[in-house]
DNA sequence: GGACCCGGTCAACGTCCGTAGAATGAGCCA
DNA sequence: TGGCTCATTCTACGGACGTTGACCGGGTCC
């Protein structure tokens, strides 16, 4: 039993909160989800998340960072497949952190707030990717069908969706994306 | 001034308490929403909500009883024009009562368990529409792109949804409709 | 080795919640 | 009119929450 380092001890701490936050938020949603929760998930006390984060916000707020994807701008075709590979790893691969935010934004306004921000982003990426002059609105289609396809697979659970493959998910899915990509005929 | 008889007197506490649990429901979610909240934004005491609903669920679940649509149960082709008019319908008529159960089921189970037993009728009805042997995947992500366009339009409104017109909307999807309406070639 | 720092705990606060139950007072029927 | 019913209010309880500040004890540095 080597005995760790102050500092390291304290990033351990940090680091299990952080992951104790992340599942409880995703779990339960903002508003469900307790510091002393998180606290007992973590087996520390309540305090010391206080005396880390500040808040309950701030908590959350580092709870959910999470990376902004870059999709490659390119042309319509390259777009519609770089967002279905993207569809495809947040389906299988774990979406604690997608749905924590997802989950909470929909009940917590700061939430909604900070992924707002970090949406218009990526939604202004794929809409440049896409020719025709409502090319805004069908890139906010093609994020809604995402959103969707996430929510219906993990939150509310109500069909086939959720125990189908991410991949057979992407290949139902690339014609729908197709059309939505293409500029109206006329 | 007449006064009105008890009776009437109650129905008009009761509906004042209904439309204004659906329009906090909705706006804040289950959890947010206090019954204390309730009973001053329809003027009355909260010992009367308890004594007329029993607890927060069931006065929840009187909030949100919605009619289950009936989609007619027709050819692949009707059925995504009966779905394209009614989300049409849910995108500019009054959402309250939609968005009361989608807002809240995310954080409360009995809603989600409510609004599940709801869903599957509804989605076995699209799924006999369709023809194919993954019809009810089809089915499923027919469901989950309607509700990604309600949430993205009035929870999350990130982008261009939020000020579209429905019949403009209805006129993107109705392709992307179509694509997953058809069975898959091959 | 002694002073300091800091990770961590503990007990307490003020608030707000859902809920219960007694009290009030006006409408209804004999 | 007198008694009953019932819509409505008032007060209070017990619990859970976010947050605070005092406190403890072992690393850390001179």
């Amino acid at each position: 039993m080597e005995k760790p380092t102050r500092a390291e001890q304290r990033r351990r701490s940090e680091e299990g909160i952080l992951a104790a936050a992340r599942t409880l938020f995703a779990a339960l949603g903002y508003d469900r989800t307790t510091i002393r929760a998180v606290a007992k998930a973590a087996g520390v006390d309540a305090g010391l998340v206080m005396h880390y984060f500040g808040s309950k916000d701030e908590l959350f707020a580092r709870a959910s960072e999470l990376p902004v994807a870059e999709l490659p701008v390119a042309d319509a075709d390259e777009m519609v497949e770089a967002l279905l590979a993207s569809l495809a790893t947040r389906l299988d691969d774990e979406p604690v952190a997608s749905l924590a935010v997802l989950r909470s934004m929909l009940t917590n306004e700061d939430a909604a707030a900070r992924y707002r921000a970090a949406g218009v982003e990526q939604l202004a990426q794929i809409s440049a990717a896409i020719p025709g002059e409502d090319a805004e609105l069908r890139a906010s289609l093609l994020g809604a069908i995402v959103h969707g396809v996430i929510i219906e697979r993990y939150l509310l659970r109500l069909g086939r969706l959720s125990d189908a493959s991410p991949e057979q998910v992407a290949e139902l899915l690339r014609p729908v994306f197709r059309a939505l990509a293409a500029p109206a005929e006329g």
